[in-house]
DNA sequence: TGTTAGCACTCTCCTATATTGAGTGCTAAC
DNA sequence: GTTAGCACTCAATATAGGAGAGTGCTAACA
């Protein structure tokens, strides 16, 4: 399993000159471009091992060689070279969105945008919400008989809003009472510890007003529930089509019906390794099988030290990875600090 | 300019033809399958005769003629037969979304899925603005030094949230006070009410707490001008790569770059016809040349008897009028519809 | 034993060249 | 005014012949 030392000269000239050029290389372009001091024969018996041993294969007889998922993940693991990527302007733009909104979603959502205006690729990211944030602010309202609006706010900008159903006897005075309790309760507590400790509080302290009770605890695991909800910010998907190997029709239909399935696309994410750094899956190596032309190159940003979400770039197998890793690596940093940023102005 | 009936048919023909087949239609088929009573060679001149007016075009000299921009806006004025669209199926999705979130815009979202779904065109949805909507709840949440966040529930049940900056001097208990002066005047208000004339009544009723009194018409202000704000709904885009035409990489490149940007598209959307009813604008009568291939199919939806948005089918110039006529038809009438039912829940 | 030059072989891609067939326009007859 | 007939056009399809890139194998060489 293990190459020697010009097998793998051999090999990552082979991905880096596929990943430029998107065909086939051959053993005299090796020969020639990449000085490796050893003949095209030479380099045509160290071809056919790699090709005995899967890191390459041979569209046809007469063709040059093209990575395989395998290939392309020793090259990964074993032979990239790893680079920086630095783009003051990349880092204005996504701080511009911050000042210009103040809102996370609104950067999350700019820098899918931005994750593929840069690749080429398709940059997906996605909140795994926010089990960092801090409450902010509740609000019940009443919108008519038997229905109210959960109004929550985060520190971190973040506002969700649900209808849920009320026992007909309450009245909107009522609701504002709950309210209150409520936000004196919860005021600038975690959402763990809201829900970990804090319900069994507030259920004494609206127990004082009888009627009101258990509505609260729904009305607080309803409100909490929605936190769970992934979100995903999808940034555009014209760009990858610029892709030489999207001139098929067909692959354009594959991959659009997946990303246009928010469900799915969570899914695939979440799938993908969980824990930290910059992750590859390649090719077959993801579970669906659309995907198998497809490599994805996924980061974790942070909160607090927490990570609160993932961003990804889709793009094919043949995809630059070294920069894909940087790029992934740079604007994960970067949407980590602009969060970070956003807190900071808001205090504690 | 006017036709005779025979010239008429034989347009009939050829559009109806294309838009089933998407090839060419050529004399012999049309004597062959719409029975005109007259030969191929008749048909050949009045295909000439066409064809110098304007209406029907030939891709090149031995192939069939097609349509023109011209052509598709006569049948769409005076040949086409209206049809009746009715599915019990959408009716029920609609309301399955309505009754599951309760709220106007997830109803949307879904409504743009399903005209995608139906047609195989893509789908738009666009709200104007809530114009005719009532003021239900606004909260200010003071989210540290010199920031406050308002948040604004119409009886719709849309919620609008923006970040303000407020003067250091405001501690979060005069924005506690901001808000219930606003909830208690505003109540139940239109929008338009408030802009026009409660604003100066506001103004005197906070003048009693001198400081605050410059920022209350500043929020109101801010918070009102959110209103504004159009929101797309994009259905599905996959759909629309079933159609023929699509084999071409560079059309859907086109595509894609226009409907990946809202604002854009929000353009195109108030440009088209500004009236009632269902309107179609067919390929170059739209400004954007990049729409030329595309007609646009659309109409209004209204809450409480005023246009609140637009829903539209983008489909190829070829598209099936009569059918899509039917479905926006439908689709205007039952969004209606379950906003209005939606708003009688609410009671007033 | 590893490396290399040389060569036959394979297979795609490109180009040039028929061949086909749908469809037209025109003409002359009805 | 309508139609049958026919020559003509032109895209699409098929066919054949290189050209070129690349391989695998063999035999010679260091």
């Amino acid at each position: 399993m293990t190459l020697d030392a010009r097998k793998k000269n051999v090999l990552m000239a082979i991905v880096q000159d596929y990943i430029a050029t998107a065909e086939p290389v051959g053993s005299r372009t090796i020969a020639r471009k990449y000085k490796l001091g050893v003949s095209s024969a030479t380099i045509r018996n160290e071809m056919a091992d790699l090709e005995e041993m899967g890191y390459i294969e041979q569209p046809h007889t007469s063709a040059g060689r093209v990575p395989s998922d395998q290939g392309y993940r020793y090259y990964v693991d074993h032979l990239m070279k790893r680079e920086e990527f630095n783009s003051e302007e990349a880092k204005l733009v996504l701080n511009g969105y911050l000042t210009k909104k103040r809102e996370v979603g609104h950067v999350l959502r700019n820098a899918g945008q931005l994750l593929s205006q840069i690749t080429n690729y398709t940059g997906v990211v996605m909140t795994t919400g926010l089990g960092g944030g801090r409450f902010k602010h509740i609000q019940l309202v009443h919108m008519g008989r038997r229905q109210s609006m959960v109004v929550m706010v985060t520190d971190a900008g973040v506002v969700h809003h649900q209808i849920i159903d009320i026992p007909e006897s309450i009245q909107a005075a009522d609701l504002e009472t709950i309210s209150s309790v409520l936000n004196h309760k919860l005021q600038g507590k975690t959402i763990e510890n809201i829900r970990l400790t804090l319900i069994k509080e507030i259920y004494f302290e609206l127990a004082k007003q009888k009627n009101i009770l258990d509505m609260a605890i729904d009305i607080i695991q309803e409100g909490l529930s929605l936190e769970t909800g992934e979100k995903i910010y999808l940034g555009s998907i014209f760009n990858i089509l610029n892709q030489p190997e999207f001139h098929n029709i067909e692959k354009v239909k594959v991959l659009l019906s997946l990303l246009e399935n928010e469900h799915e696309l969570a899914n695939i994410m979440t799938d993908v390794f969980q824990g930290e750094g910059v992750t590859v899956r390649i090719g077959e190596e993801m579970e669906d099988g659309r995907l198998k032309d497809y490599s994805l190159v996924m980061g974790t940003y942070h909160m607090e030290g927490k990570p609160v979400g993932r961003i990804g770039l889709l793009g094919p197998t043949r995809m630059d990875y070294a920069r894909s890793f940087a790029v992934v690596e740079y604007m994960t940093d970067n949407i980590s600090l602009v969060i970070e940023r956003l807190m900071r102005w808001r205090g504690k």
